[in-house]
DNA sequence: TATTGCGCAATGCTTCTGCAATGTTGAAGG
DNA sequence: CCTTCAACATTGCAGAAGCATTGCGCAATA
């Protein structure tokens, strides 16, 4: 669990960052609103711990700023102020929650928990053909359930070839996608890959095909 | 917005039927647990406001039963006890939200905001892979009921493999869960960890195995 | 201070991968 | 219809890259 910690007072930023360490957070601490904004940006953390009153502004105002930029990150707010339209603006501008101090640790730590208990399986983009599914996001191949695990090398020449499955993929572009900007491969490495995957492709019965198109390039079709 | 109010007290529950139907919201009034749990097993709630005294028990009761059939609707638990333990406990049952009485129904109002707008959030407090289990909450590991005491980095890669068992995980974001960006690691030192907790694994007869996938990462498989 | 966790580097091992040698196919021209 | 040739297919191989494991020393923790 990544968290990231938005407090000033060095103390009391040290005291929890130890604290929450303990529970197997993985925690980075940022001391001001600018920086707090510089980390915000540049990870991704499972939950923001999030101090109102900052050297350099309202903590809040960092909300809807990272909001704008699509991350829905959840953010739990410390704050000295405790009445309730304090509470109330808090939530309303995009908080999950609001916490205020003095508050025991144990608390914190449920709520947190509350808040990181949450899907941890982001949907990803998975691309169907014959009897296998590629999952781009995770790298992963399946056969009808059954994973199929290629080298890198077979992996990129199938991902480009299912990217536009039914259609012709010129030889110049998967050597592209295949080799990038590699050193320039003066072989026939791309059919020995391609043949590798055929063999592969089909022990594991996958239905479908990869034809050659001589002089154009290769294209990925499912069969019957 | 379709919300379950579960709360004995007469009074009080009408006064916050009327003044959450003034906000648009869709209230269905149960006044105890028994009458709750045909409620939250029939409809479709957006959200669940849960008393915890209630004539027939103890209202914290119906929020695993309902977890456990699969339902991840936002539960905001109103009660007059008010330590620290008890919100502890109500919030580690699966509520997602704690609020003491007597509170303002401003606040009430934004809590409930704050609830509707996140995510809907499922994943159970415990993780089970072959013959062990994965406490997310307590962050224990149990093999067969035993407990299995693991340093804090294997822990982070086991959790992080767990939360998809059977399914790739890709190396950069094992990195990432284990090491944040805490400092540059730039040896094998994934591969250590992996290691060790594989030989832990392997002793403690888990039932569980790590395989390596050579380029993109590490999946955690089952085993007879 | 004793202990444990951790990152790192060295070592051995497995798998990948570019290459070349060899076989195969298909289109064009005679 | 056959020849011919270039493009593609397949396979074995050796060097390279990636991974697994272990021991070590420093640092954090108790």
């Amino acid at each position: 669990m990544r968290i990231l910690l938005v407090e000033d007072e060095p103390e009391l930023a040290s005291a929890l960052k130890t604290a929450l360490r303990r529970y197997d957070m993985v925690v980075d601490h940022a001391a001001s609103l600018l920086e707090a904004g510089d980390f915000a940006a540049s990870e991704n953390y499972d939950a923001i711990l999030l101090d109102r009153q900052l050297p350099d502004g309202d903590g809040l105002t960092l909300v809807p700023k990272i909001r704008a930029r699509g991350n829905a990150t959840p953010v739990l707010v410390l704050t000295a102020r405790s009445d309730t339209s304090d509470k109330v603006d808090g939530l309303d501008m995009g908080a999950d929650d609001y916490l205020a101090k003095p508050f025991a640790f144990e608390e914190l730590l449920a709520r947190l928990r509350a808040l990181l208990r949450r899907p941890a399986n982001v949907q990803t983009q998975i691309i169907r053909a014959g009897d296998l599914s590629f999952d781009l996001g995770h790298r992963e191949v399946l056969v009808r359930g059954e994973p199929l695990t290629l080298p890198r090398r077979e992996l990129l020449v199938l991902e480009a070839l299912l990217r536009r499955t039914g259609r012709m993929v010129q030889r110049s572009s998967l050597m592209e996608a295949v080799f990038g900007l590699d050193d320039e491969i003066q072989s026939n490495a791309l059919d020995t890959h391609v043949s590798r995957l055929r063999r592969k492709l089909a022990e594991a019965d996958a239905k479908v095909e990869i034809n050659g198109v001589r002089g154009v390039g290769y294209l990925l079709r499912e069969i019957s």
